[in-house]
DNA sequence: ATATTAAAGTGACATTTGTTACATAACTAG
DNA sequence: CTAGTTATGTAACAAATGTCACTTTAATAT
């Protein structure tokens, strides 16, 4: 598990930090699709990703649900941040998209070190402003962009996460995230396949362009 | 100055962190409509705000704009905070709703109160944590509401920010504000009309129920 | 009081997205 | 191989939103 800390989180932070999250963290796998935060859950948790990723969705009050963003190695939860330290609910769901592993880091730990190691400062900080950002893009795509100019790069972000160009998903599945009807998305696949950018199989799409 | 500061955060910060505030903080007064912050814009120094209200505006490529929310007396922005620490351009543009005041933090010092004060961290984790908050509700707009109840959200939420039922706007600023156009806006406003929520005048809107 | 300008109202139509119903194609178990 | 099941394709229609063109109303300046 160090050598695998090291691998993710060598580069920022000092050896003595490494250590002591390595002397307090909980090391956990996951495997894809496996539920990790379940909205309303109590996070008492902060999660370091090792590797793998995690989609993080918002749902509404009919259960409507809407990606909103991924996390990949090198990433922790800014939501799980806002969850520890304010003590509330999850207003989220995170899902593993992929098999990986990930760090739990106790509250108290994740306190202490905000005085005691600038660069574990930094790093919080810096999630939380990463998190804002992917935030605000997603709200970008709602606000500006049409359904088939999201569905292509829902597509595009999803193959770039996997490292693959082939996505293993169903319409429906597809239409779930992003909060709309099978049919549309049929619809809008088989043209966005017209126009020479994908190429649709059964449950496997395959992004021609990245 | 000293007063409305210790008005405006007397009850989160003890008194030596106000005085530093007070002998570091510049003060700056606006007035409503002042522009001030812009997209773009490299932000040295972390707002305070002690009275008024400011609204958050996002922009896409076309320089089509989309409101995002409204800051009020004792929040700090931290898109900000964000850019601050991150050195980087604003992302945001942030407009002057309402006449009021703030003060002016060099970052430097900001970093350094994180250290030395634990009511400023928390202050500053909060501030994260709202502001997540409201982005997450800004998108649980976006997704899953339609145009009409957009607009009465939007129209309810600045009666309570100006604490004023009357709302002197025209439709096409209402329209901008929600990426629309006018006589989208016209059209649900009349139709807001004829349900009993509002009442609609020329160059102002009554809300009528809370 | 009248002309000018800004704001709001409205009808007609286009586009995007959502819904229903059903057909077809591809996999899976027996 | 065949029946059943799941995924996808598609037509027809409905609803929400966007656009254009024009009218009416209210405020303002002269």
């Amino acid at each position: 598990m160090k050598d695998i800390l090291k691998e993710a989180y060598g580069y920022i932070f000092e050896e003595s930090l490494l250590e002591e999250i390595a002397s307090v963290a909980t090391y956990k796998e996951f495997k894809a699709d496996d539920y990790l935060i379940e909205i309303g859950d109590y996070i008492k948790m902060m999660p370091l990703l090792l590797n793998g990723a995690i989609k993080i969705l918002r749902e509404d009050d009919n259960g409507d649900e809407l990606l909103l963003y991924f996390l990949e190695r090198g990433d922790t939860c800014a939501m799980t941040l806002t969850c520890c330290m304010g003590q509330s609910k999850s207003k989220i769901r995170a899902i593993a998209e992929t098999n990986g592993s990930l760090l739990m880091i106790p509250v108290e730990k994740m306190e202490e070190w905000l005085t005691k190691y600038k660069t574990w400062r930094n790093f919080v900080f810096d999630s939380y402003n990463i998190r804002l950002k992917e935030m605000l893009e997603a709200i970008d795509t709602l606000a500006f962009m049409n359904l088939d100019e999201r569905l292509y790069k829902y597509l595009t972000d999803k193959a770039k996460v996997l490292g693959n160009t082939e996505i293993n998903n169903t319409h429906q599945q597809i239409a779930y995230e992003l909060h709309t009807s099978r049919v549309v998305i049929s619809r809008l696949l088989k043209s966005l396949e017209l126009q020479g950018k994908i190429k649709l199989h059964r449950n496997k799409i395959e992004v021609l362009e990245l």
